[in-house]
DNA sequence: TTCTGCTCTGCTCATATGAGCGACGCTGCG
DNA sequence: CGCAGCGTCGCTCATATGAGCAGAGCAGAA
């Protein structure tokens, strides 16, 4: 049975060959197939995870008025779903970026995992957007730099220093650093950004572990909904808590909005607030998300996803 | 593409259906099939695992003079061969036991994989024939003989003290108590015991954990090779150390031989020389075993396993 | 515009495959 | 010993399937 269906499934034999081949007769390999299924020595999956859905994307993209979507299969626990989409974020740089180009990464569950599934990249320079958070090496933006930089063969410039400060002072001191201010100088010479979605309202957002209790109620009651990059955006797209900002070393508003190309991964339903906001607030150019959170989105306004999408092939 | 594919492998339609029930030509089903399973959409795998070798089982019984053993297919790590290696036995009990038997089970990381894997059973009185050892809860014996009991609605009767004691006389005091002497009492009415087999030398086995550098190397130098519920074997088939048995809250030698039916599971094959020493001490009737052990005891003494199998089906 | 190359589609025809059937061999019973 | 019951095997024939091909649609170049 086991060497039957090796032969049939695996080699890509004919029936008839596969029977030549074990000296039986093609009615028996067809048997020994059938019971090979049927005891679960062969099993066949089917899964769609990773699979693009244009339908969704189109819709999306214009619905938010982007310059493209990308919008994928994914299922089970929210680890996986980050996965899938950074996986497809991956995709869609080693796709579009050209030689010469200046990246910007920040960083995220998600942009972590794009990391680590990111094809061979033409040489570009990358430039890391935000200061780090939390004790966990493998996760760190610099790592993030690190290993995009590495497929790349370009140079990479880190930013070895907290994200959030805890008085603007410090963060001047750093930023004046010379390896610091050699990154934040960069920062007006991007030609593309991938950030990371973070959503307030539900939270869902690495950046929230980093906050006191009285920074998010004063947060709150501003009516932070969403965030990039430490760039914190209410429902209708504004920018709130500029004095925030100044605490933290990260990439500023005006300059991400100046960035030609601006990538933007979220995954998971519960953001659609969070990126409807970031899309508002012009700090996206283009998405990356998974089909929940797409149609997620779509139906926040009363837009039926389903009629967007017909015919998945 | 996933339609076509759920509707193929899925729902076992023809591609001519699929076609039908999709709108195409059966054709571009075709085509379909072939790029999902190229995308990576749909994965086929062959897995032999947990597939039995009745040949080598054959050849096996015949050359340690069993009435029955049981080889199956086992790749990976040793947990995973330990889980084949369990099912396999659970399912031979599964399909051997009669209703109103008297079951003992030793203990072990593959009985608890076999306890997991325990298809319901008629209706048999659960024995645990050994103390416990460690402190996880889960890979305990009382915790193998609780899973068992429940799978076949019969009684079941745990021993709630430690395997090994510092010395006799403790071991004696427990024997004297109400609860375990109950179980104790059963061990000459066993109908069938199930054991584990460990290993001495190569070391593999759990019991070894236990014992003080000093208990191990007078061991050693008596020779011991092989354990089964704490019953220490020589090569030669013998028992040593009975010293060491008076210590211990465990089934007795004698009481086991009379057992008429000992199943022993054993996985891995740096037990080849352990499993040869059990069954010569008559320690086992039936044997449960991967690929890799089988074939290790059957080329320990110059025997080919090549000529025991012959056209695997 | 027209041409050219490219991809995608569905066709024909030879071949592979599955459903259903009768023959064979094994096992247990009278 | 003969026979019924059961499972397995390979056959026939209708049908499904794949290889290769030709036409349609489409994008880019002249």
């Amino acid at each position: 049975m086991v060497r039957a269906a090796r032969h049939y499934y695996v080699d890509d034999m004919s029936k008839m060959q596969t029977a030549d081949a074990l000296g039986v007769s093609r009615f028996k390999v067809a048997r020994l197939l059938e019971g090979a299924r049927e005891l679960g020595i062969v099993t066949i999956t089917v899964d769609d995870a990773g699979v693009p859905v244009p339908e969704l994307a189109d819709a999306l993209a214009a619905h938010l008025g982007l310059s493209r979507a990308v919008v994928v299969e994914a299922h089970g626990a929210q680890a996986e779903v980050r996965h899938e989409v950074g996986a497809a974020a991956a995709a869609l740089l080693g796709s579009t970026l050209r030689q010469g180009e200046v990246l910007g990464l920040a960083w995220g569950r998600t942009l972590t995992g794009m990391s680590h599934s990111m094809p061979p990249l033409p040489r570009v320079d990358v430039v890391q957007l935000t200061g780090a958070l939390g004790t966990d090496l493998e996760a760190s933006p610099v790592e993030v730099v690190r290993r995009v930089a590495l497929r790349s063969g370009g140079s990479a410039q880190p930013i070895f220093a907290p994200l959030v400060l805890d008085d603007p002072r410090t963060a001047d001191a750093l930023r004046r650093q010379t390896d610091v201010a050699g990154a934040l100088r960069m920062f007006d010479h991007l030609t593309t950004a991938v950030v990371a979605v973070g959503s307030w309202d539900p939270p869902n957002s690495q950046l929230l572990t980093a906050l006191s209790q009285e920074d998010r109620q004063a947060m709150h009651e501003a009516g932070v909904r969403a965030e990039v990059a430490a760039i914190l955006v209410s429902d209708t797209g504004e920018v709130v808590s500029p004095e925030f900002a100044r605490r933290c070393i990260s990439i500023g508003v005006d300059q991400l909005r100046r960035t030609p190309r601006i990538v933007a991964a979220a995954a998971g339903a519960d953001k659609a607030r969070a990126v409807t906001a970031i899309a508002r607030a012009g700090l996206c150019t283009e998405l990356v998300t998974d089909r929940a959170l797409a149609e997620a989105v779509l139906s926040l306004d009363g837009v039926d996803p389903a009629v967007a999408e017909r015919g998945t092939a």
